[in-house]
DNA sequence: CGGGCCTCCTGGTAGC
DNA sequence: TGCTACCAGGAGGCCC
């Protein structure tokens, strides 16, 4: 679930209750979500660190430290998210990493179902590359046109390619139905039915729409009312005609359209 | 290269 | 009421 906006929201929230403050020691209460580090690891890199800035890549969240080189790696999965608590308070359930700074407080890194994942790297450019993402759908240096090259690289379906992290990196699911939805697509267009044009169209919407999906996720804001995002739900609605969303399987996940505007 | 399916993982819920 | 089966989906792996 949590997608680019989402993890740009975490960022926010990141930067917002660490940057300026030092790590006195991390909790690893479940191994599991941890890759290529242990405990103790993770442990001895980030003790006493001053958390500096954080950066973000696709639905990747870094975070750099004054103690080292490297960056703390967080990906979200389906159900992670960041809770700050204060030295008196427990931390959420289904805590698995706890971040505890000298000022008593804590964030923790939270995620139910553990498909995501705590880890290190030397620099965001070798993790992008050793990951295979491409670029971020928001970079500055990358244009609608750019963006529209990349999906005409591939066949297939539009959805796949725009879930595809190693094209553009950031979108998932929902950012991916938005995009139909906003263009007027079926959800099963294929990218062999589409000219150079309209992918720079969809490119340029996909920006728009996760550009305003991040300031909604930033700033708590809802998003605008003509948005599928918020009906996502079985029985809902088409927010711009009313009609009954409909659900289809399209590269394995489930796809919320309208069948009218989407045709 | 692309699609489909499986795996990881857990909690909510539909259905018996 | 209580059990089981299924579903949610990000991402990697496997086979066709």
């Amino acid at each position: 679930m949590p997608e680019l906006p989402d993890v740009a929201g975490f960022q926010a929230y990141f930067e917002d209750h660490a940057v300026g403050n030092t790590i006195e020691h991390v909790t690893v209460l479940d191994s599991r979500v941890l890759t290529d580090v242990t405990p103790q690891s993770l442990g001895k890199r980030l003790h006493n660190a001053q958390v500096t800035t954080t950066n973000r890549h696709g639905k990747y969240l870094f975070v750099g430290t004054s103690a080292d080189n490297g960056w703390l790696v967080l990906h979200f999965g389906m159900t992670g998210y960041l809770e700050h608590y204060q030295e008196n308070e427990d931390p959420p359930k289904q805590t698995n990493v706890i971040f505890t700074f000298t000022n008593g407080a804590h964030i923790a890194y939270v995620n139910q179902r553990r498909l995501g994942e705590v880890t290190w790297a030397d620099t965001v450019a070798t993790f992008v590359e050793a990951r295979e993402l491409g670029p971020d759908a928001l970079s500055d240096t990358l244009s609608p046109r750019q963006f529209a090259d990349r999906l005409a690289h591939h066949r297939g379906m539009l959805k796949s390619a725009l879930m595809n992290q190693s094209i553009v990196a950031g979108m998932g699911n929902e950012w991916a139905d938005e995009t139909l939805f906003q263009c007027g697509l079926p959800p099963k267009t294929s990218l062999a039915n589409l000219k150079p044009d309209d992918c720079e169209q969809i490119a340029r919407t996909a920006q728009r729409i996760l550009r305003t999906g991040m300031r909604a996720r930033c700033k708590s804001r809802p998003l605008p009312k003509h948005y599928l995002n918020a009906h996502r739900h079985k029985d809902d609605k088409c927010p711009k005609c009313g009609t009954d969303l409909t659900t289809v399987k399209v590269a394995g996940r489930t796809t919320f359209y309208c069948p009218k505007c989407q045709q």
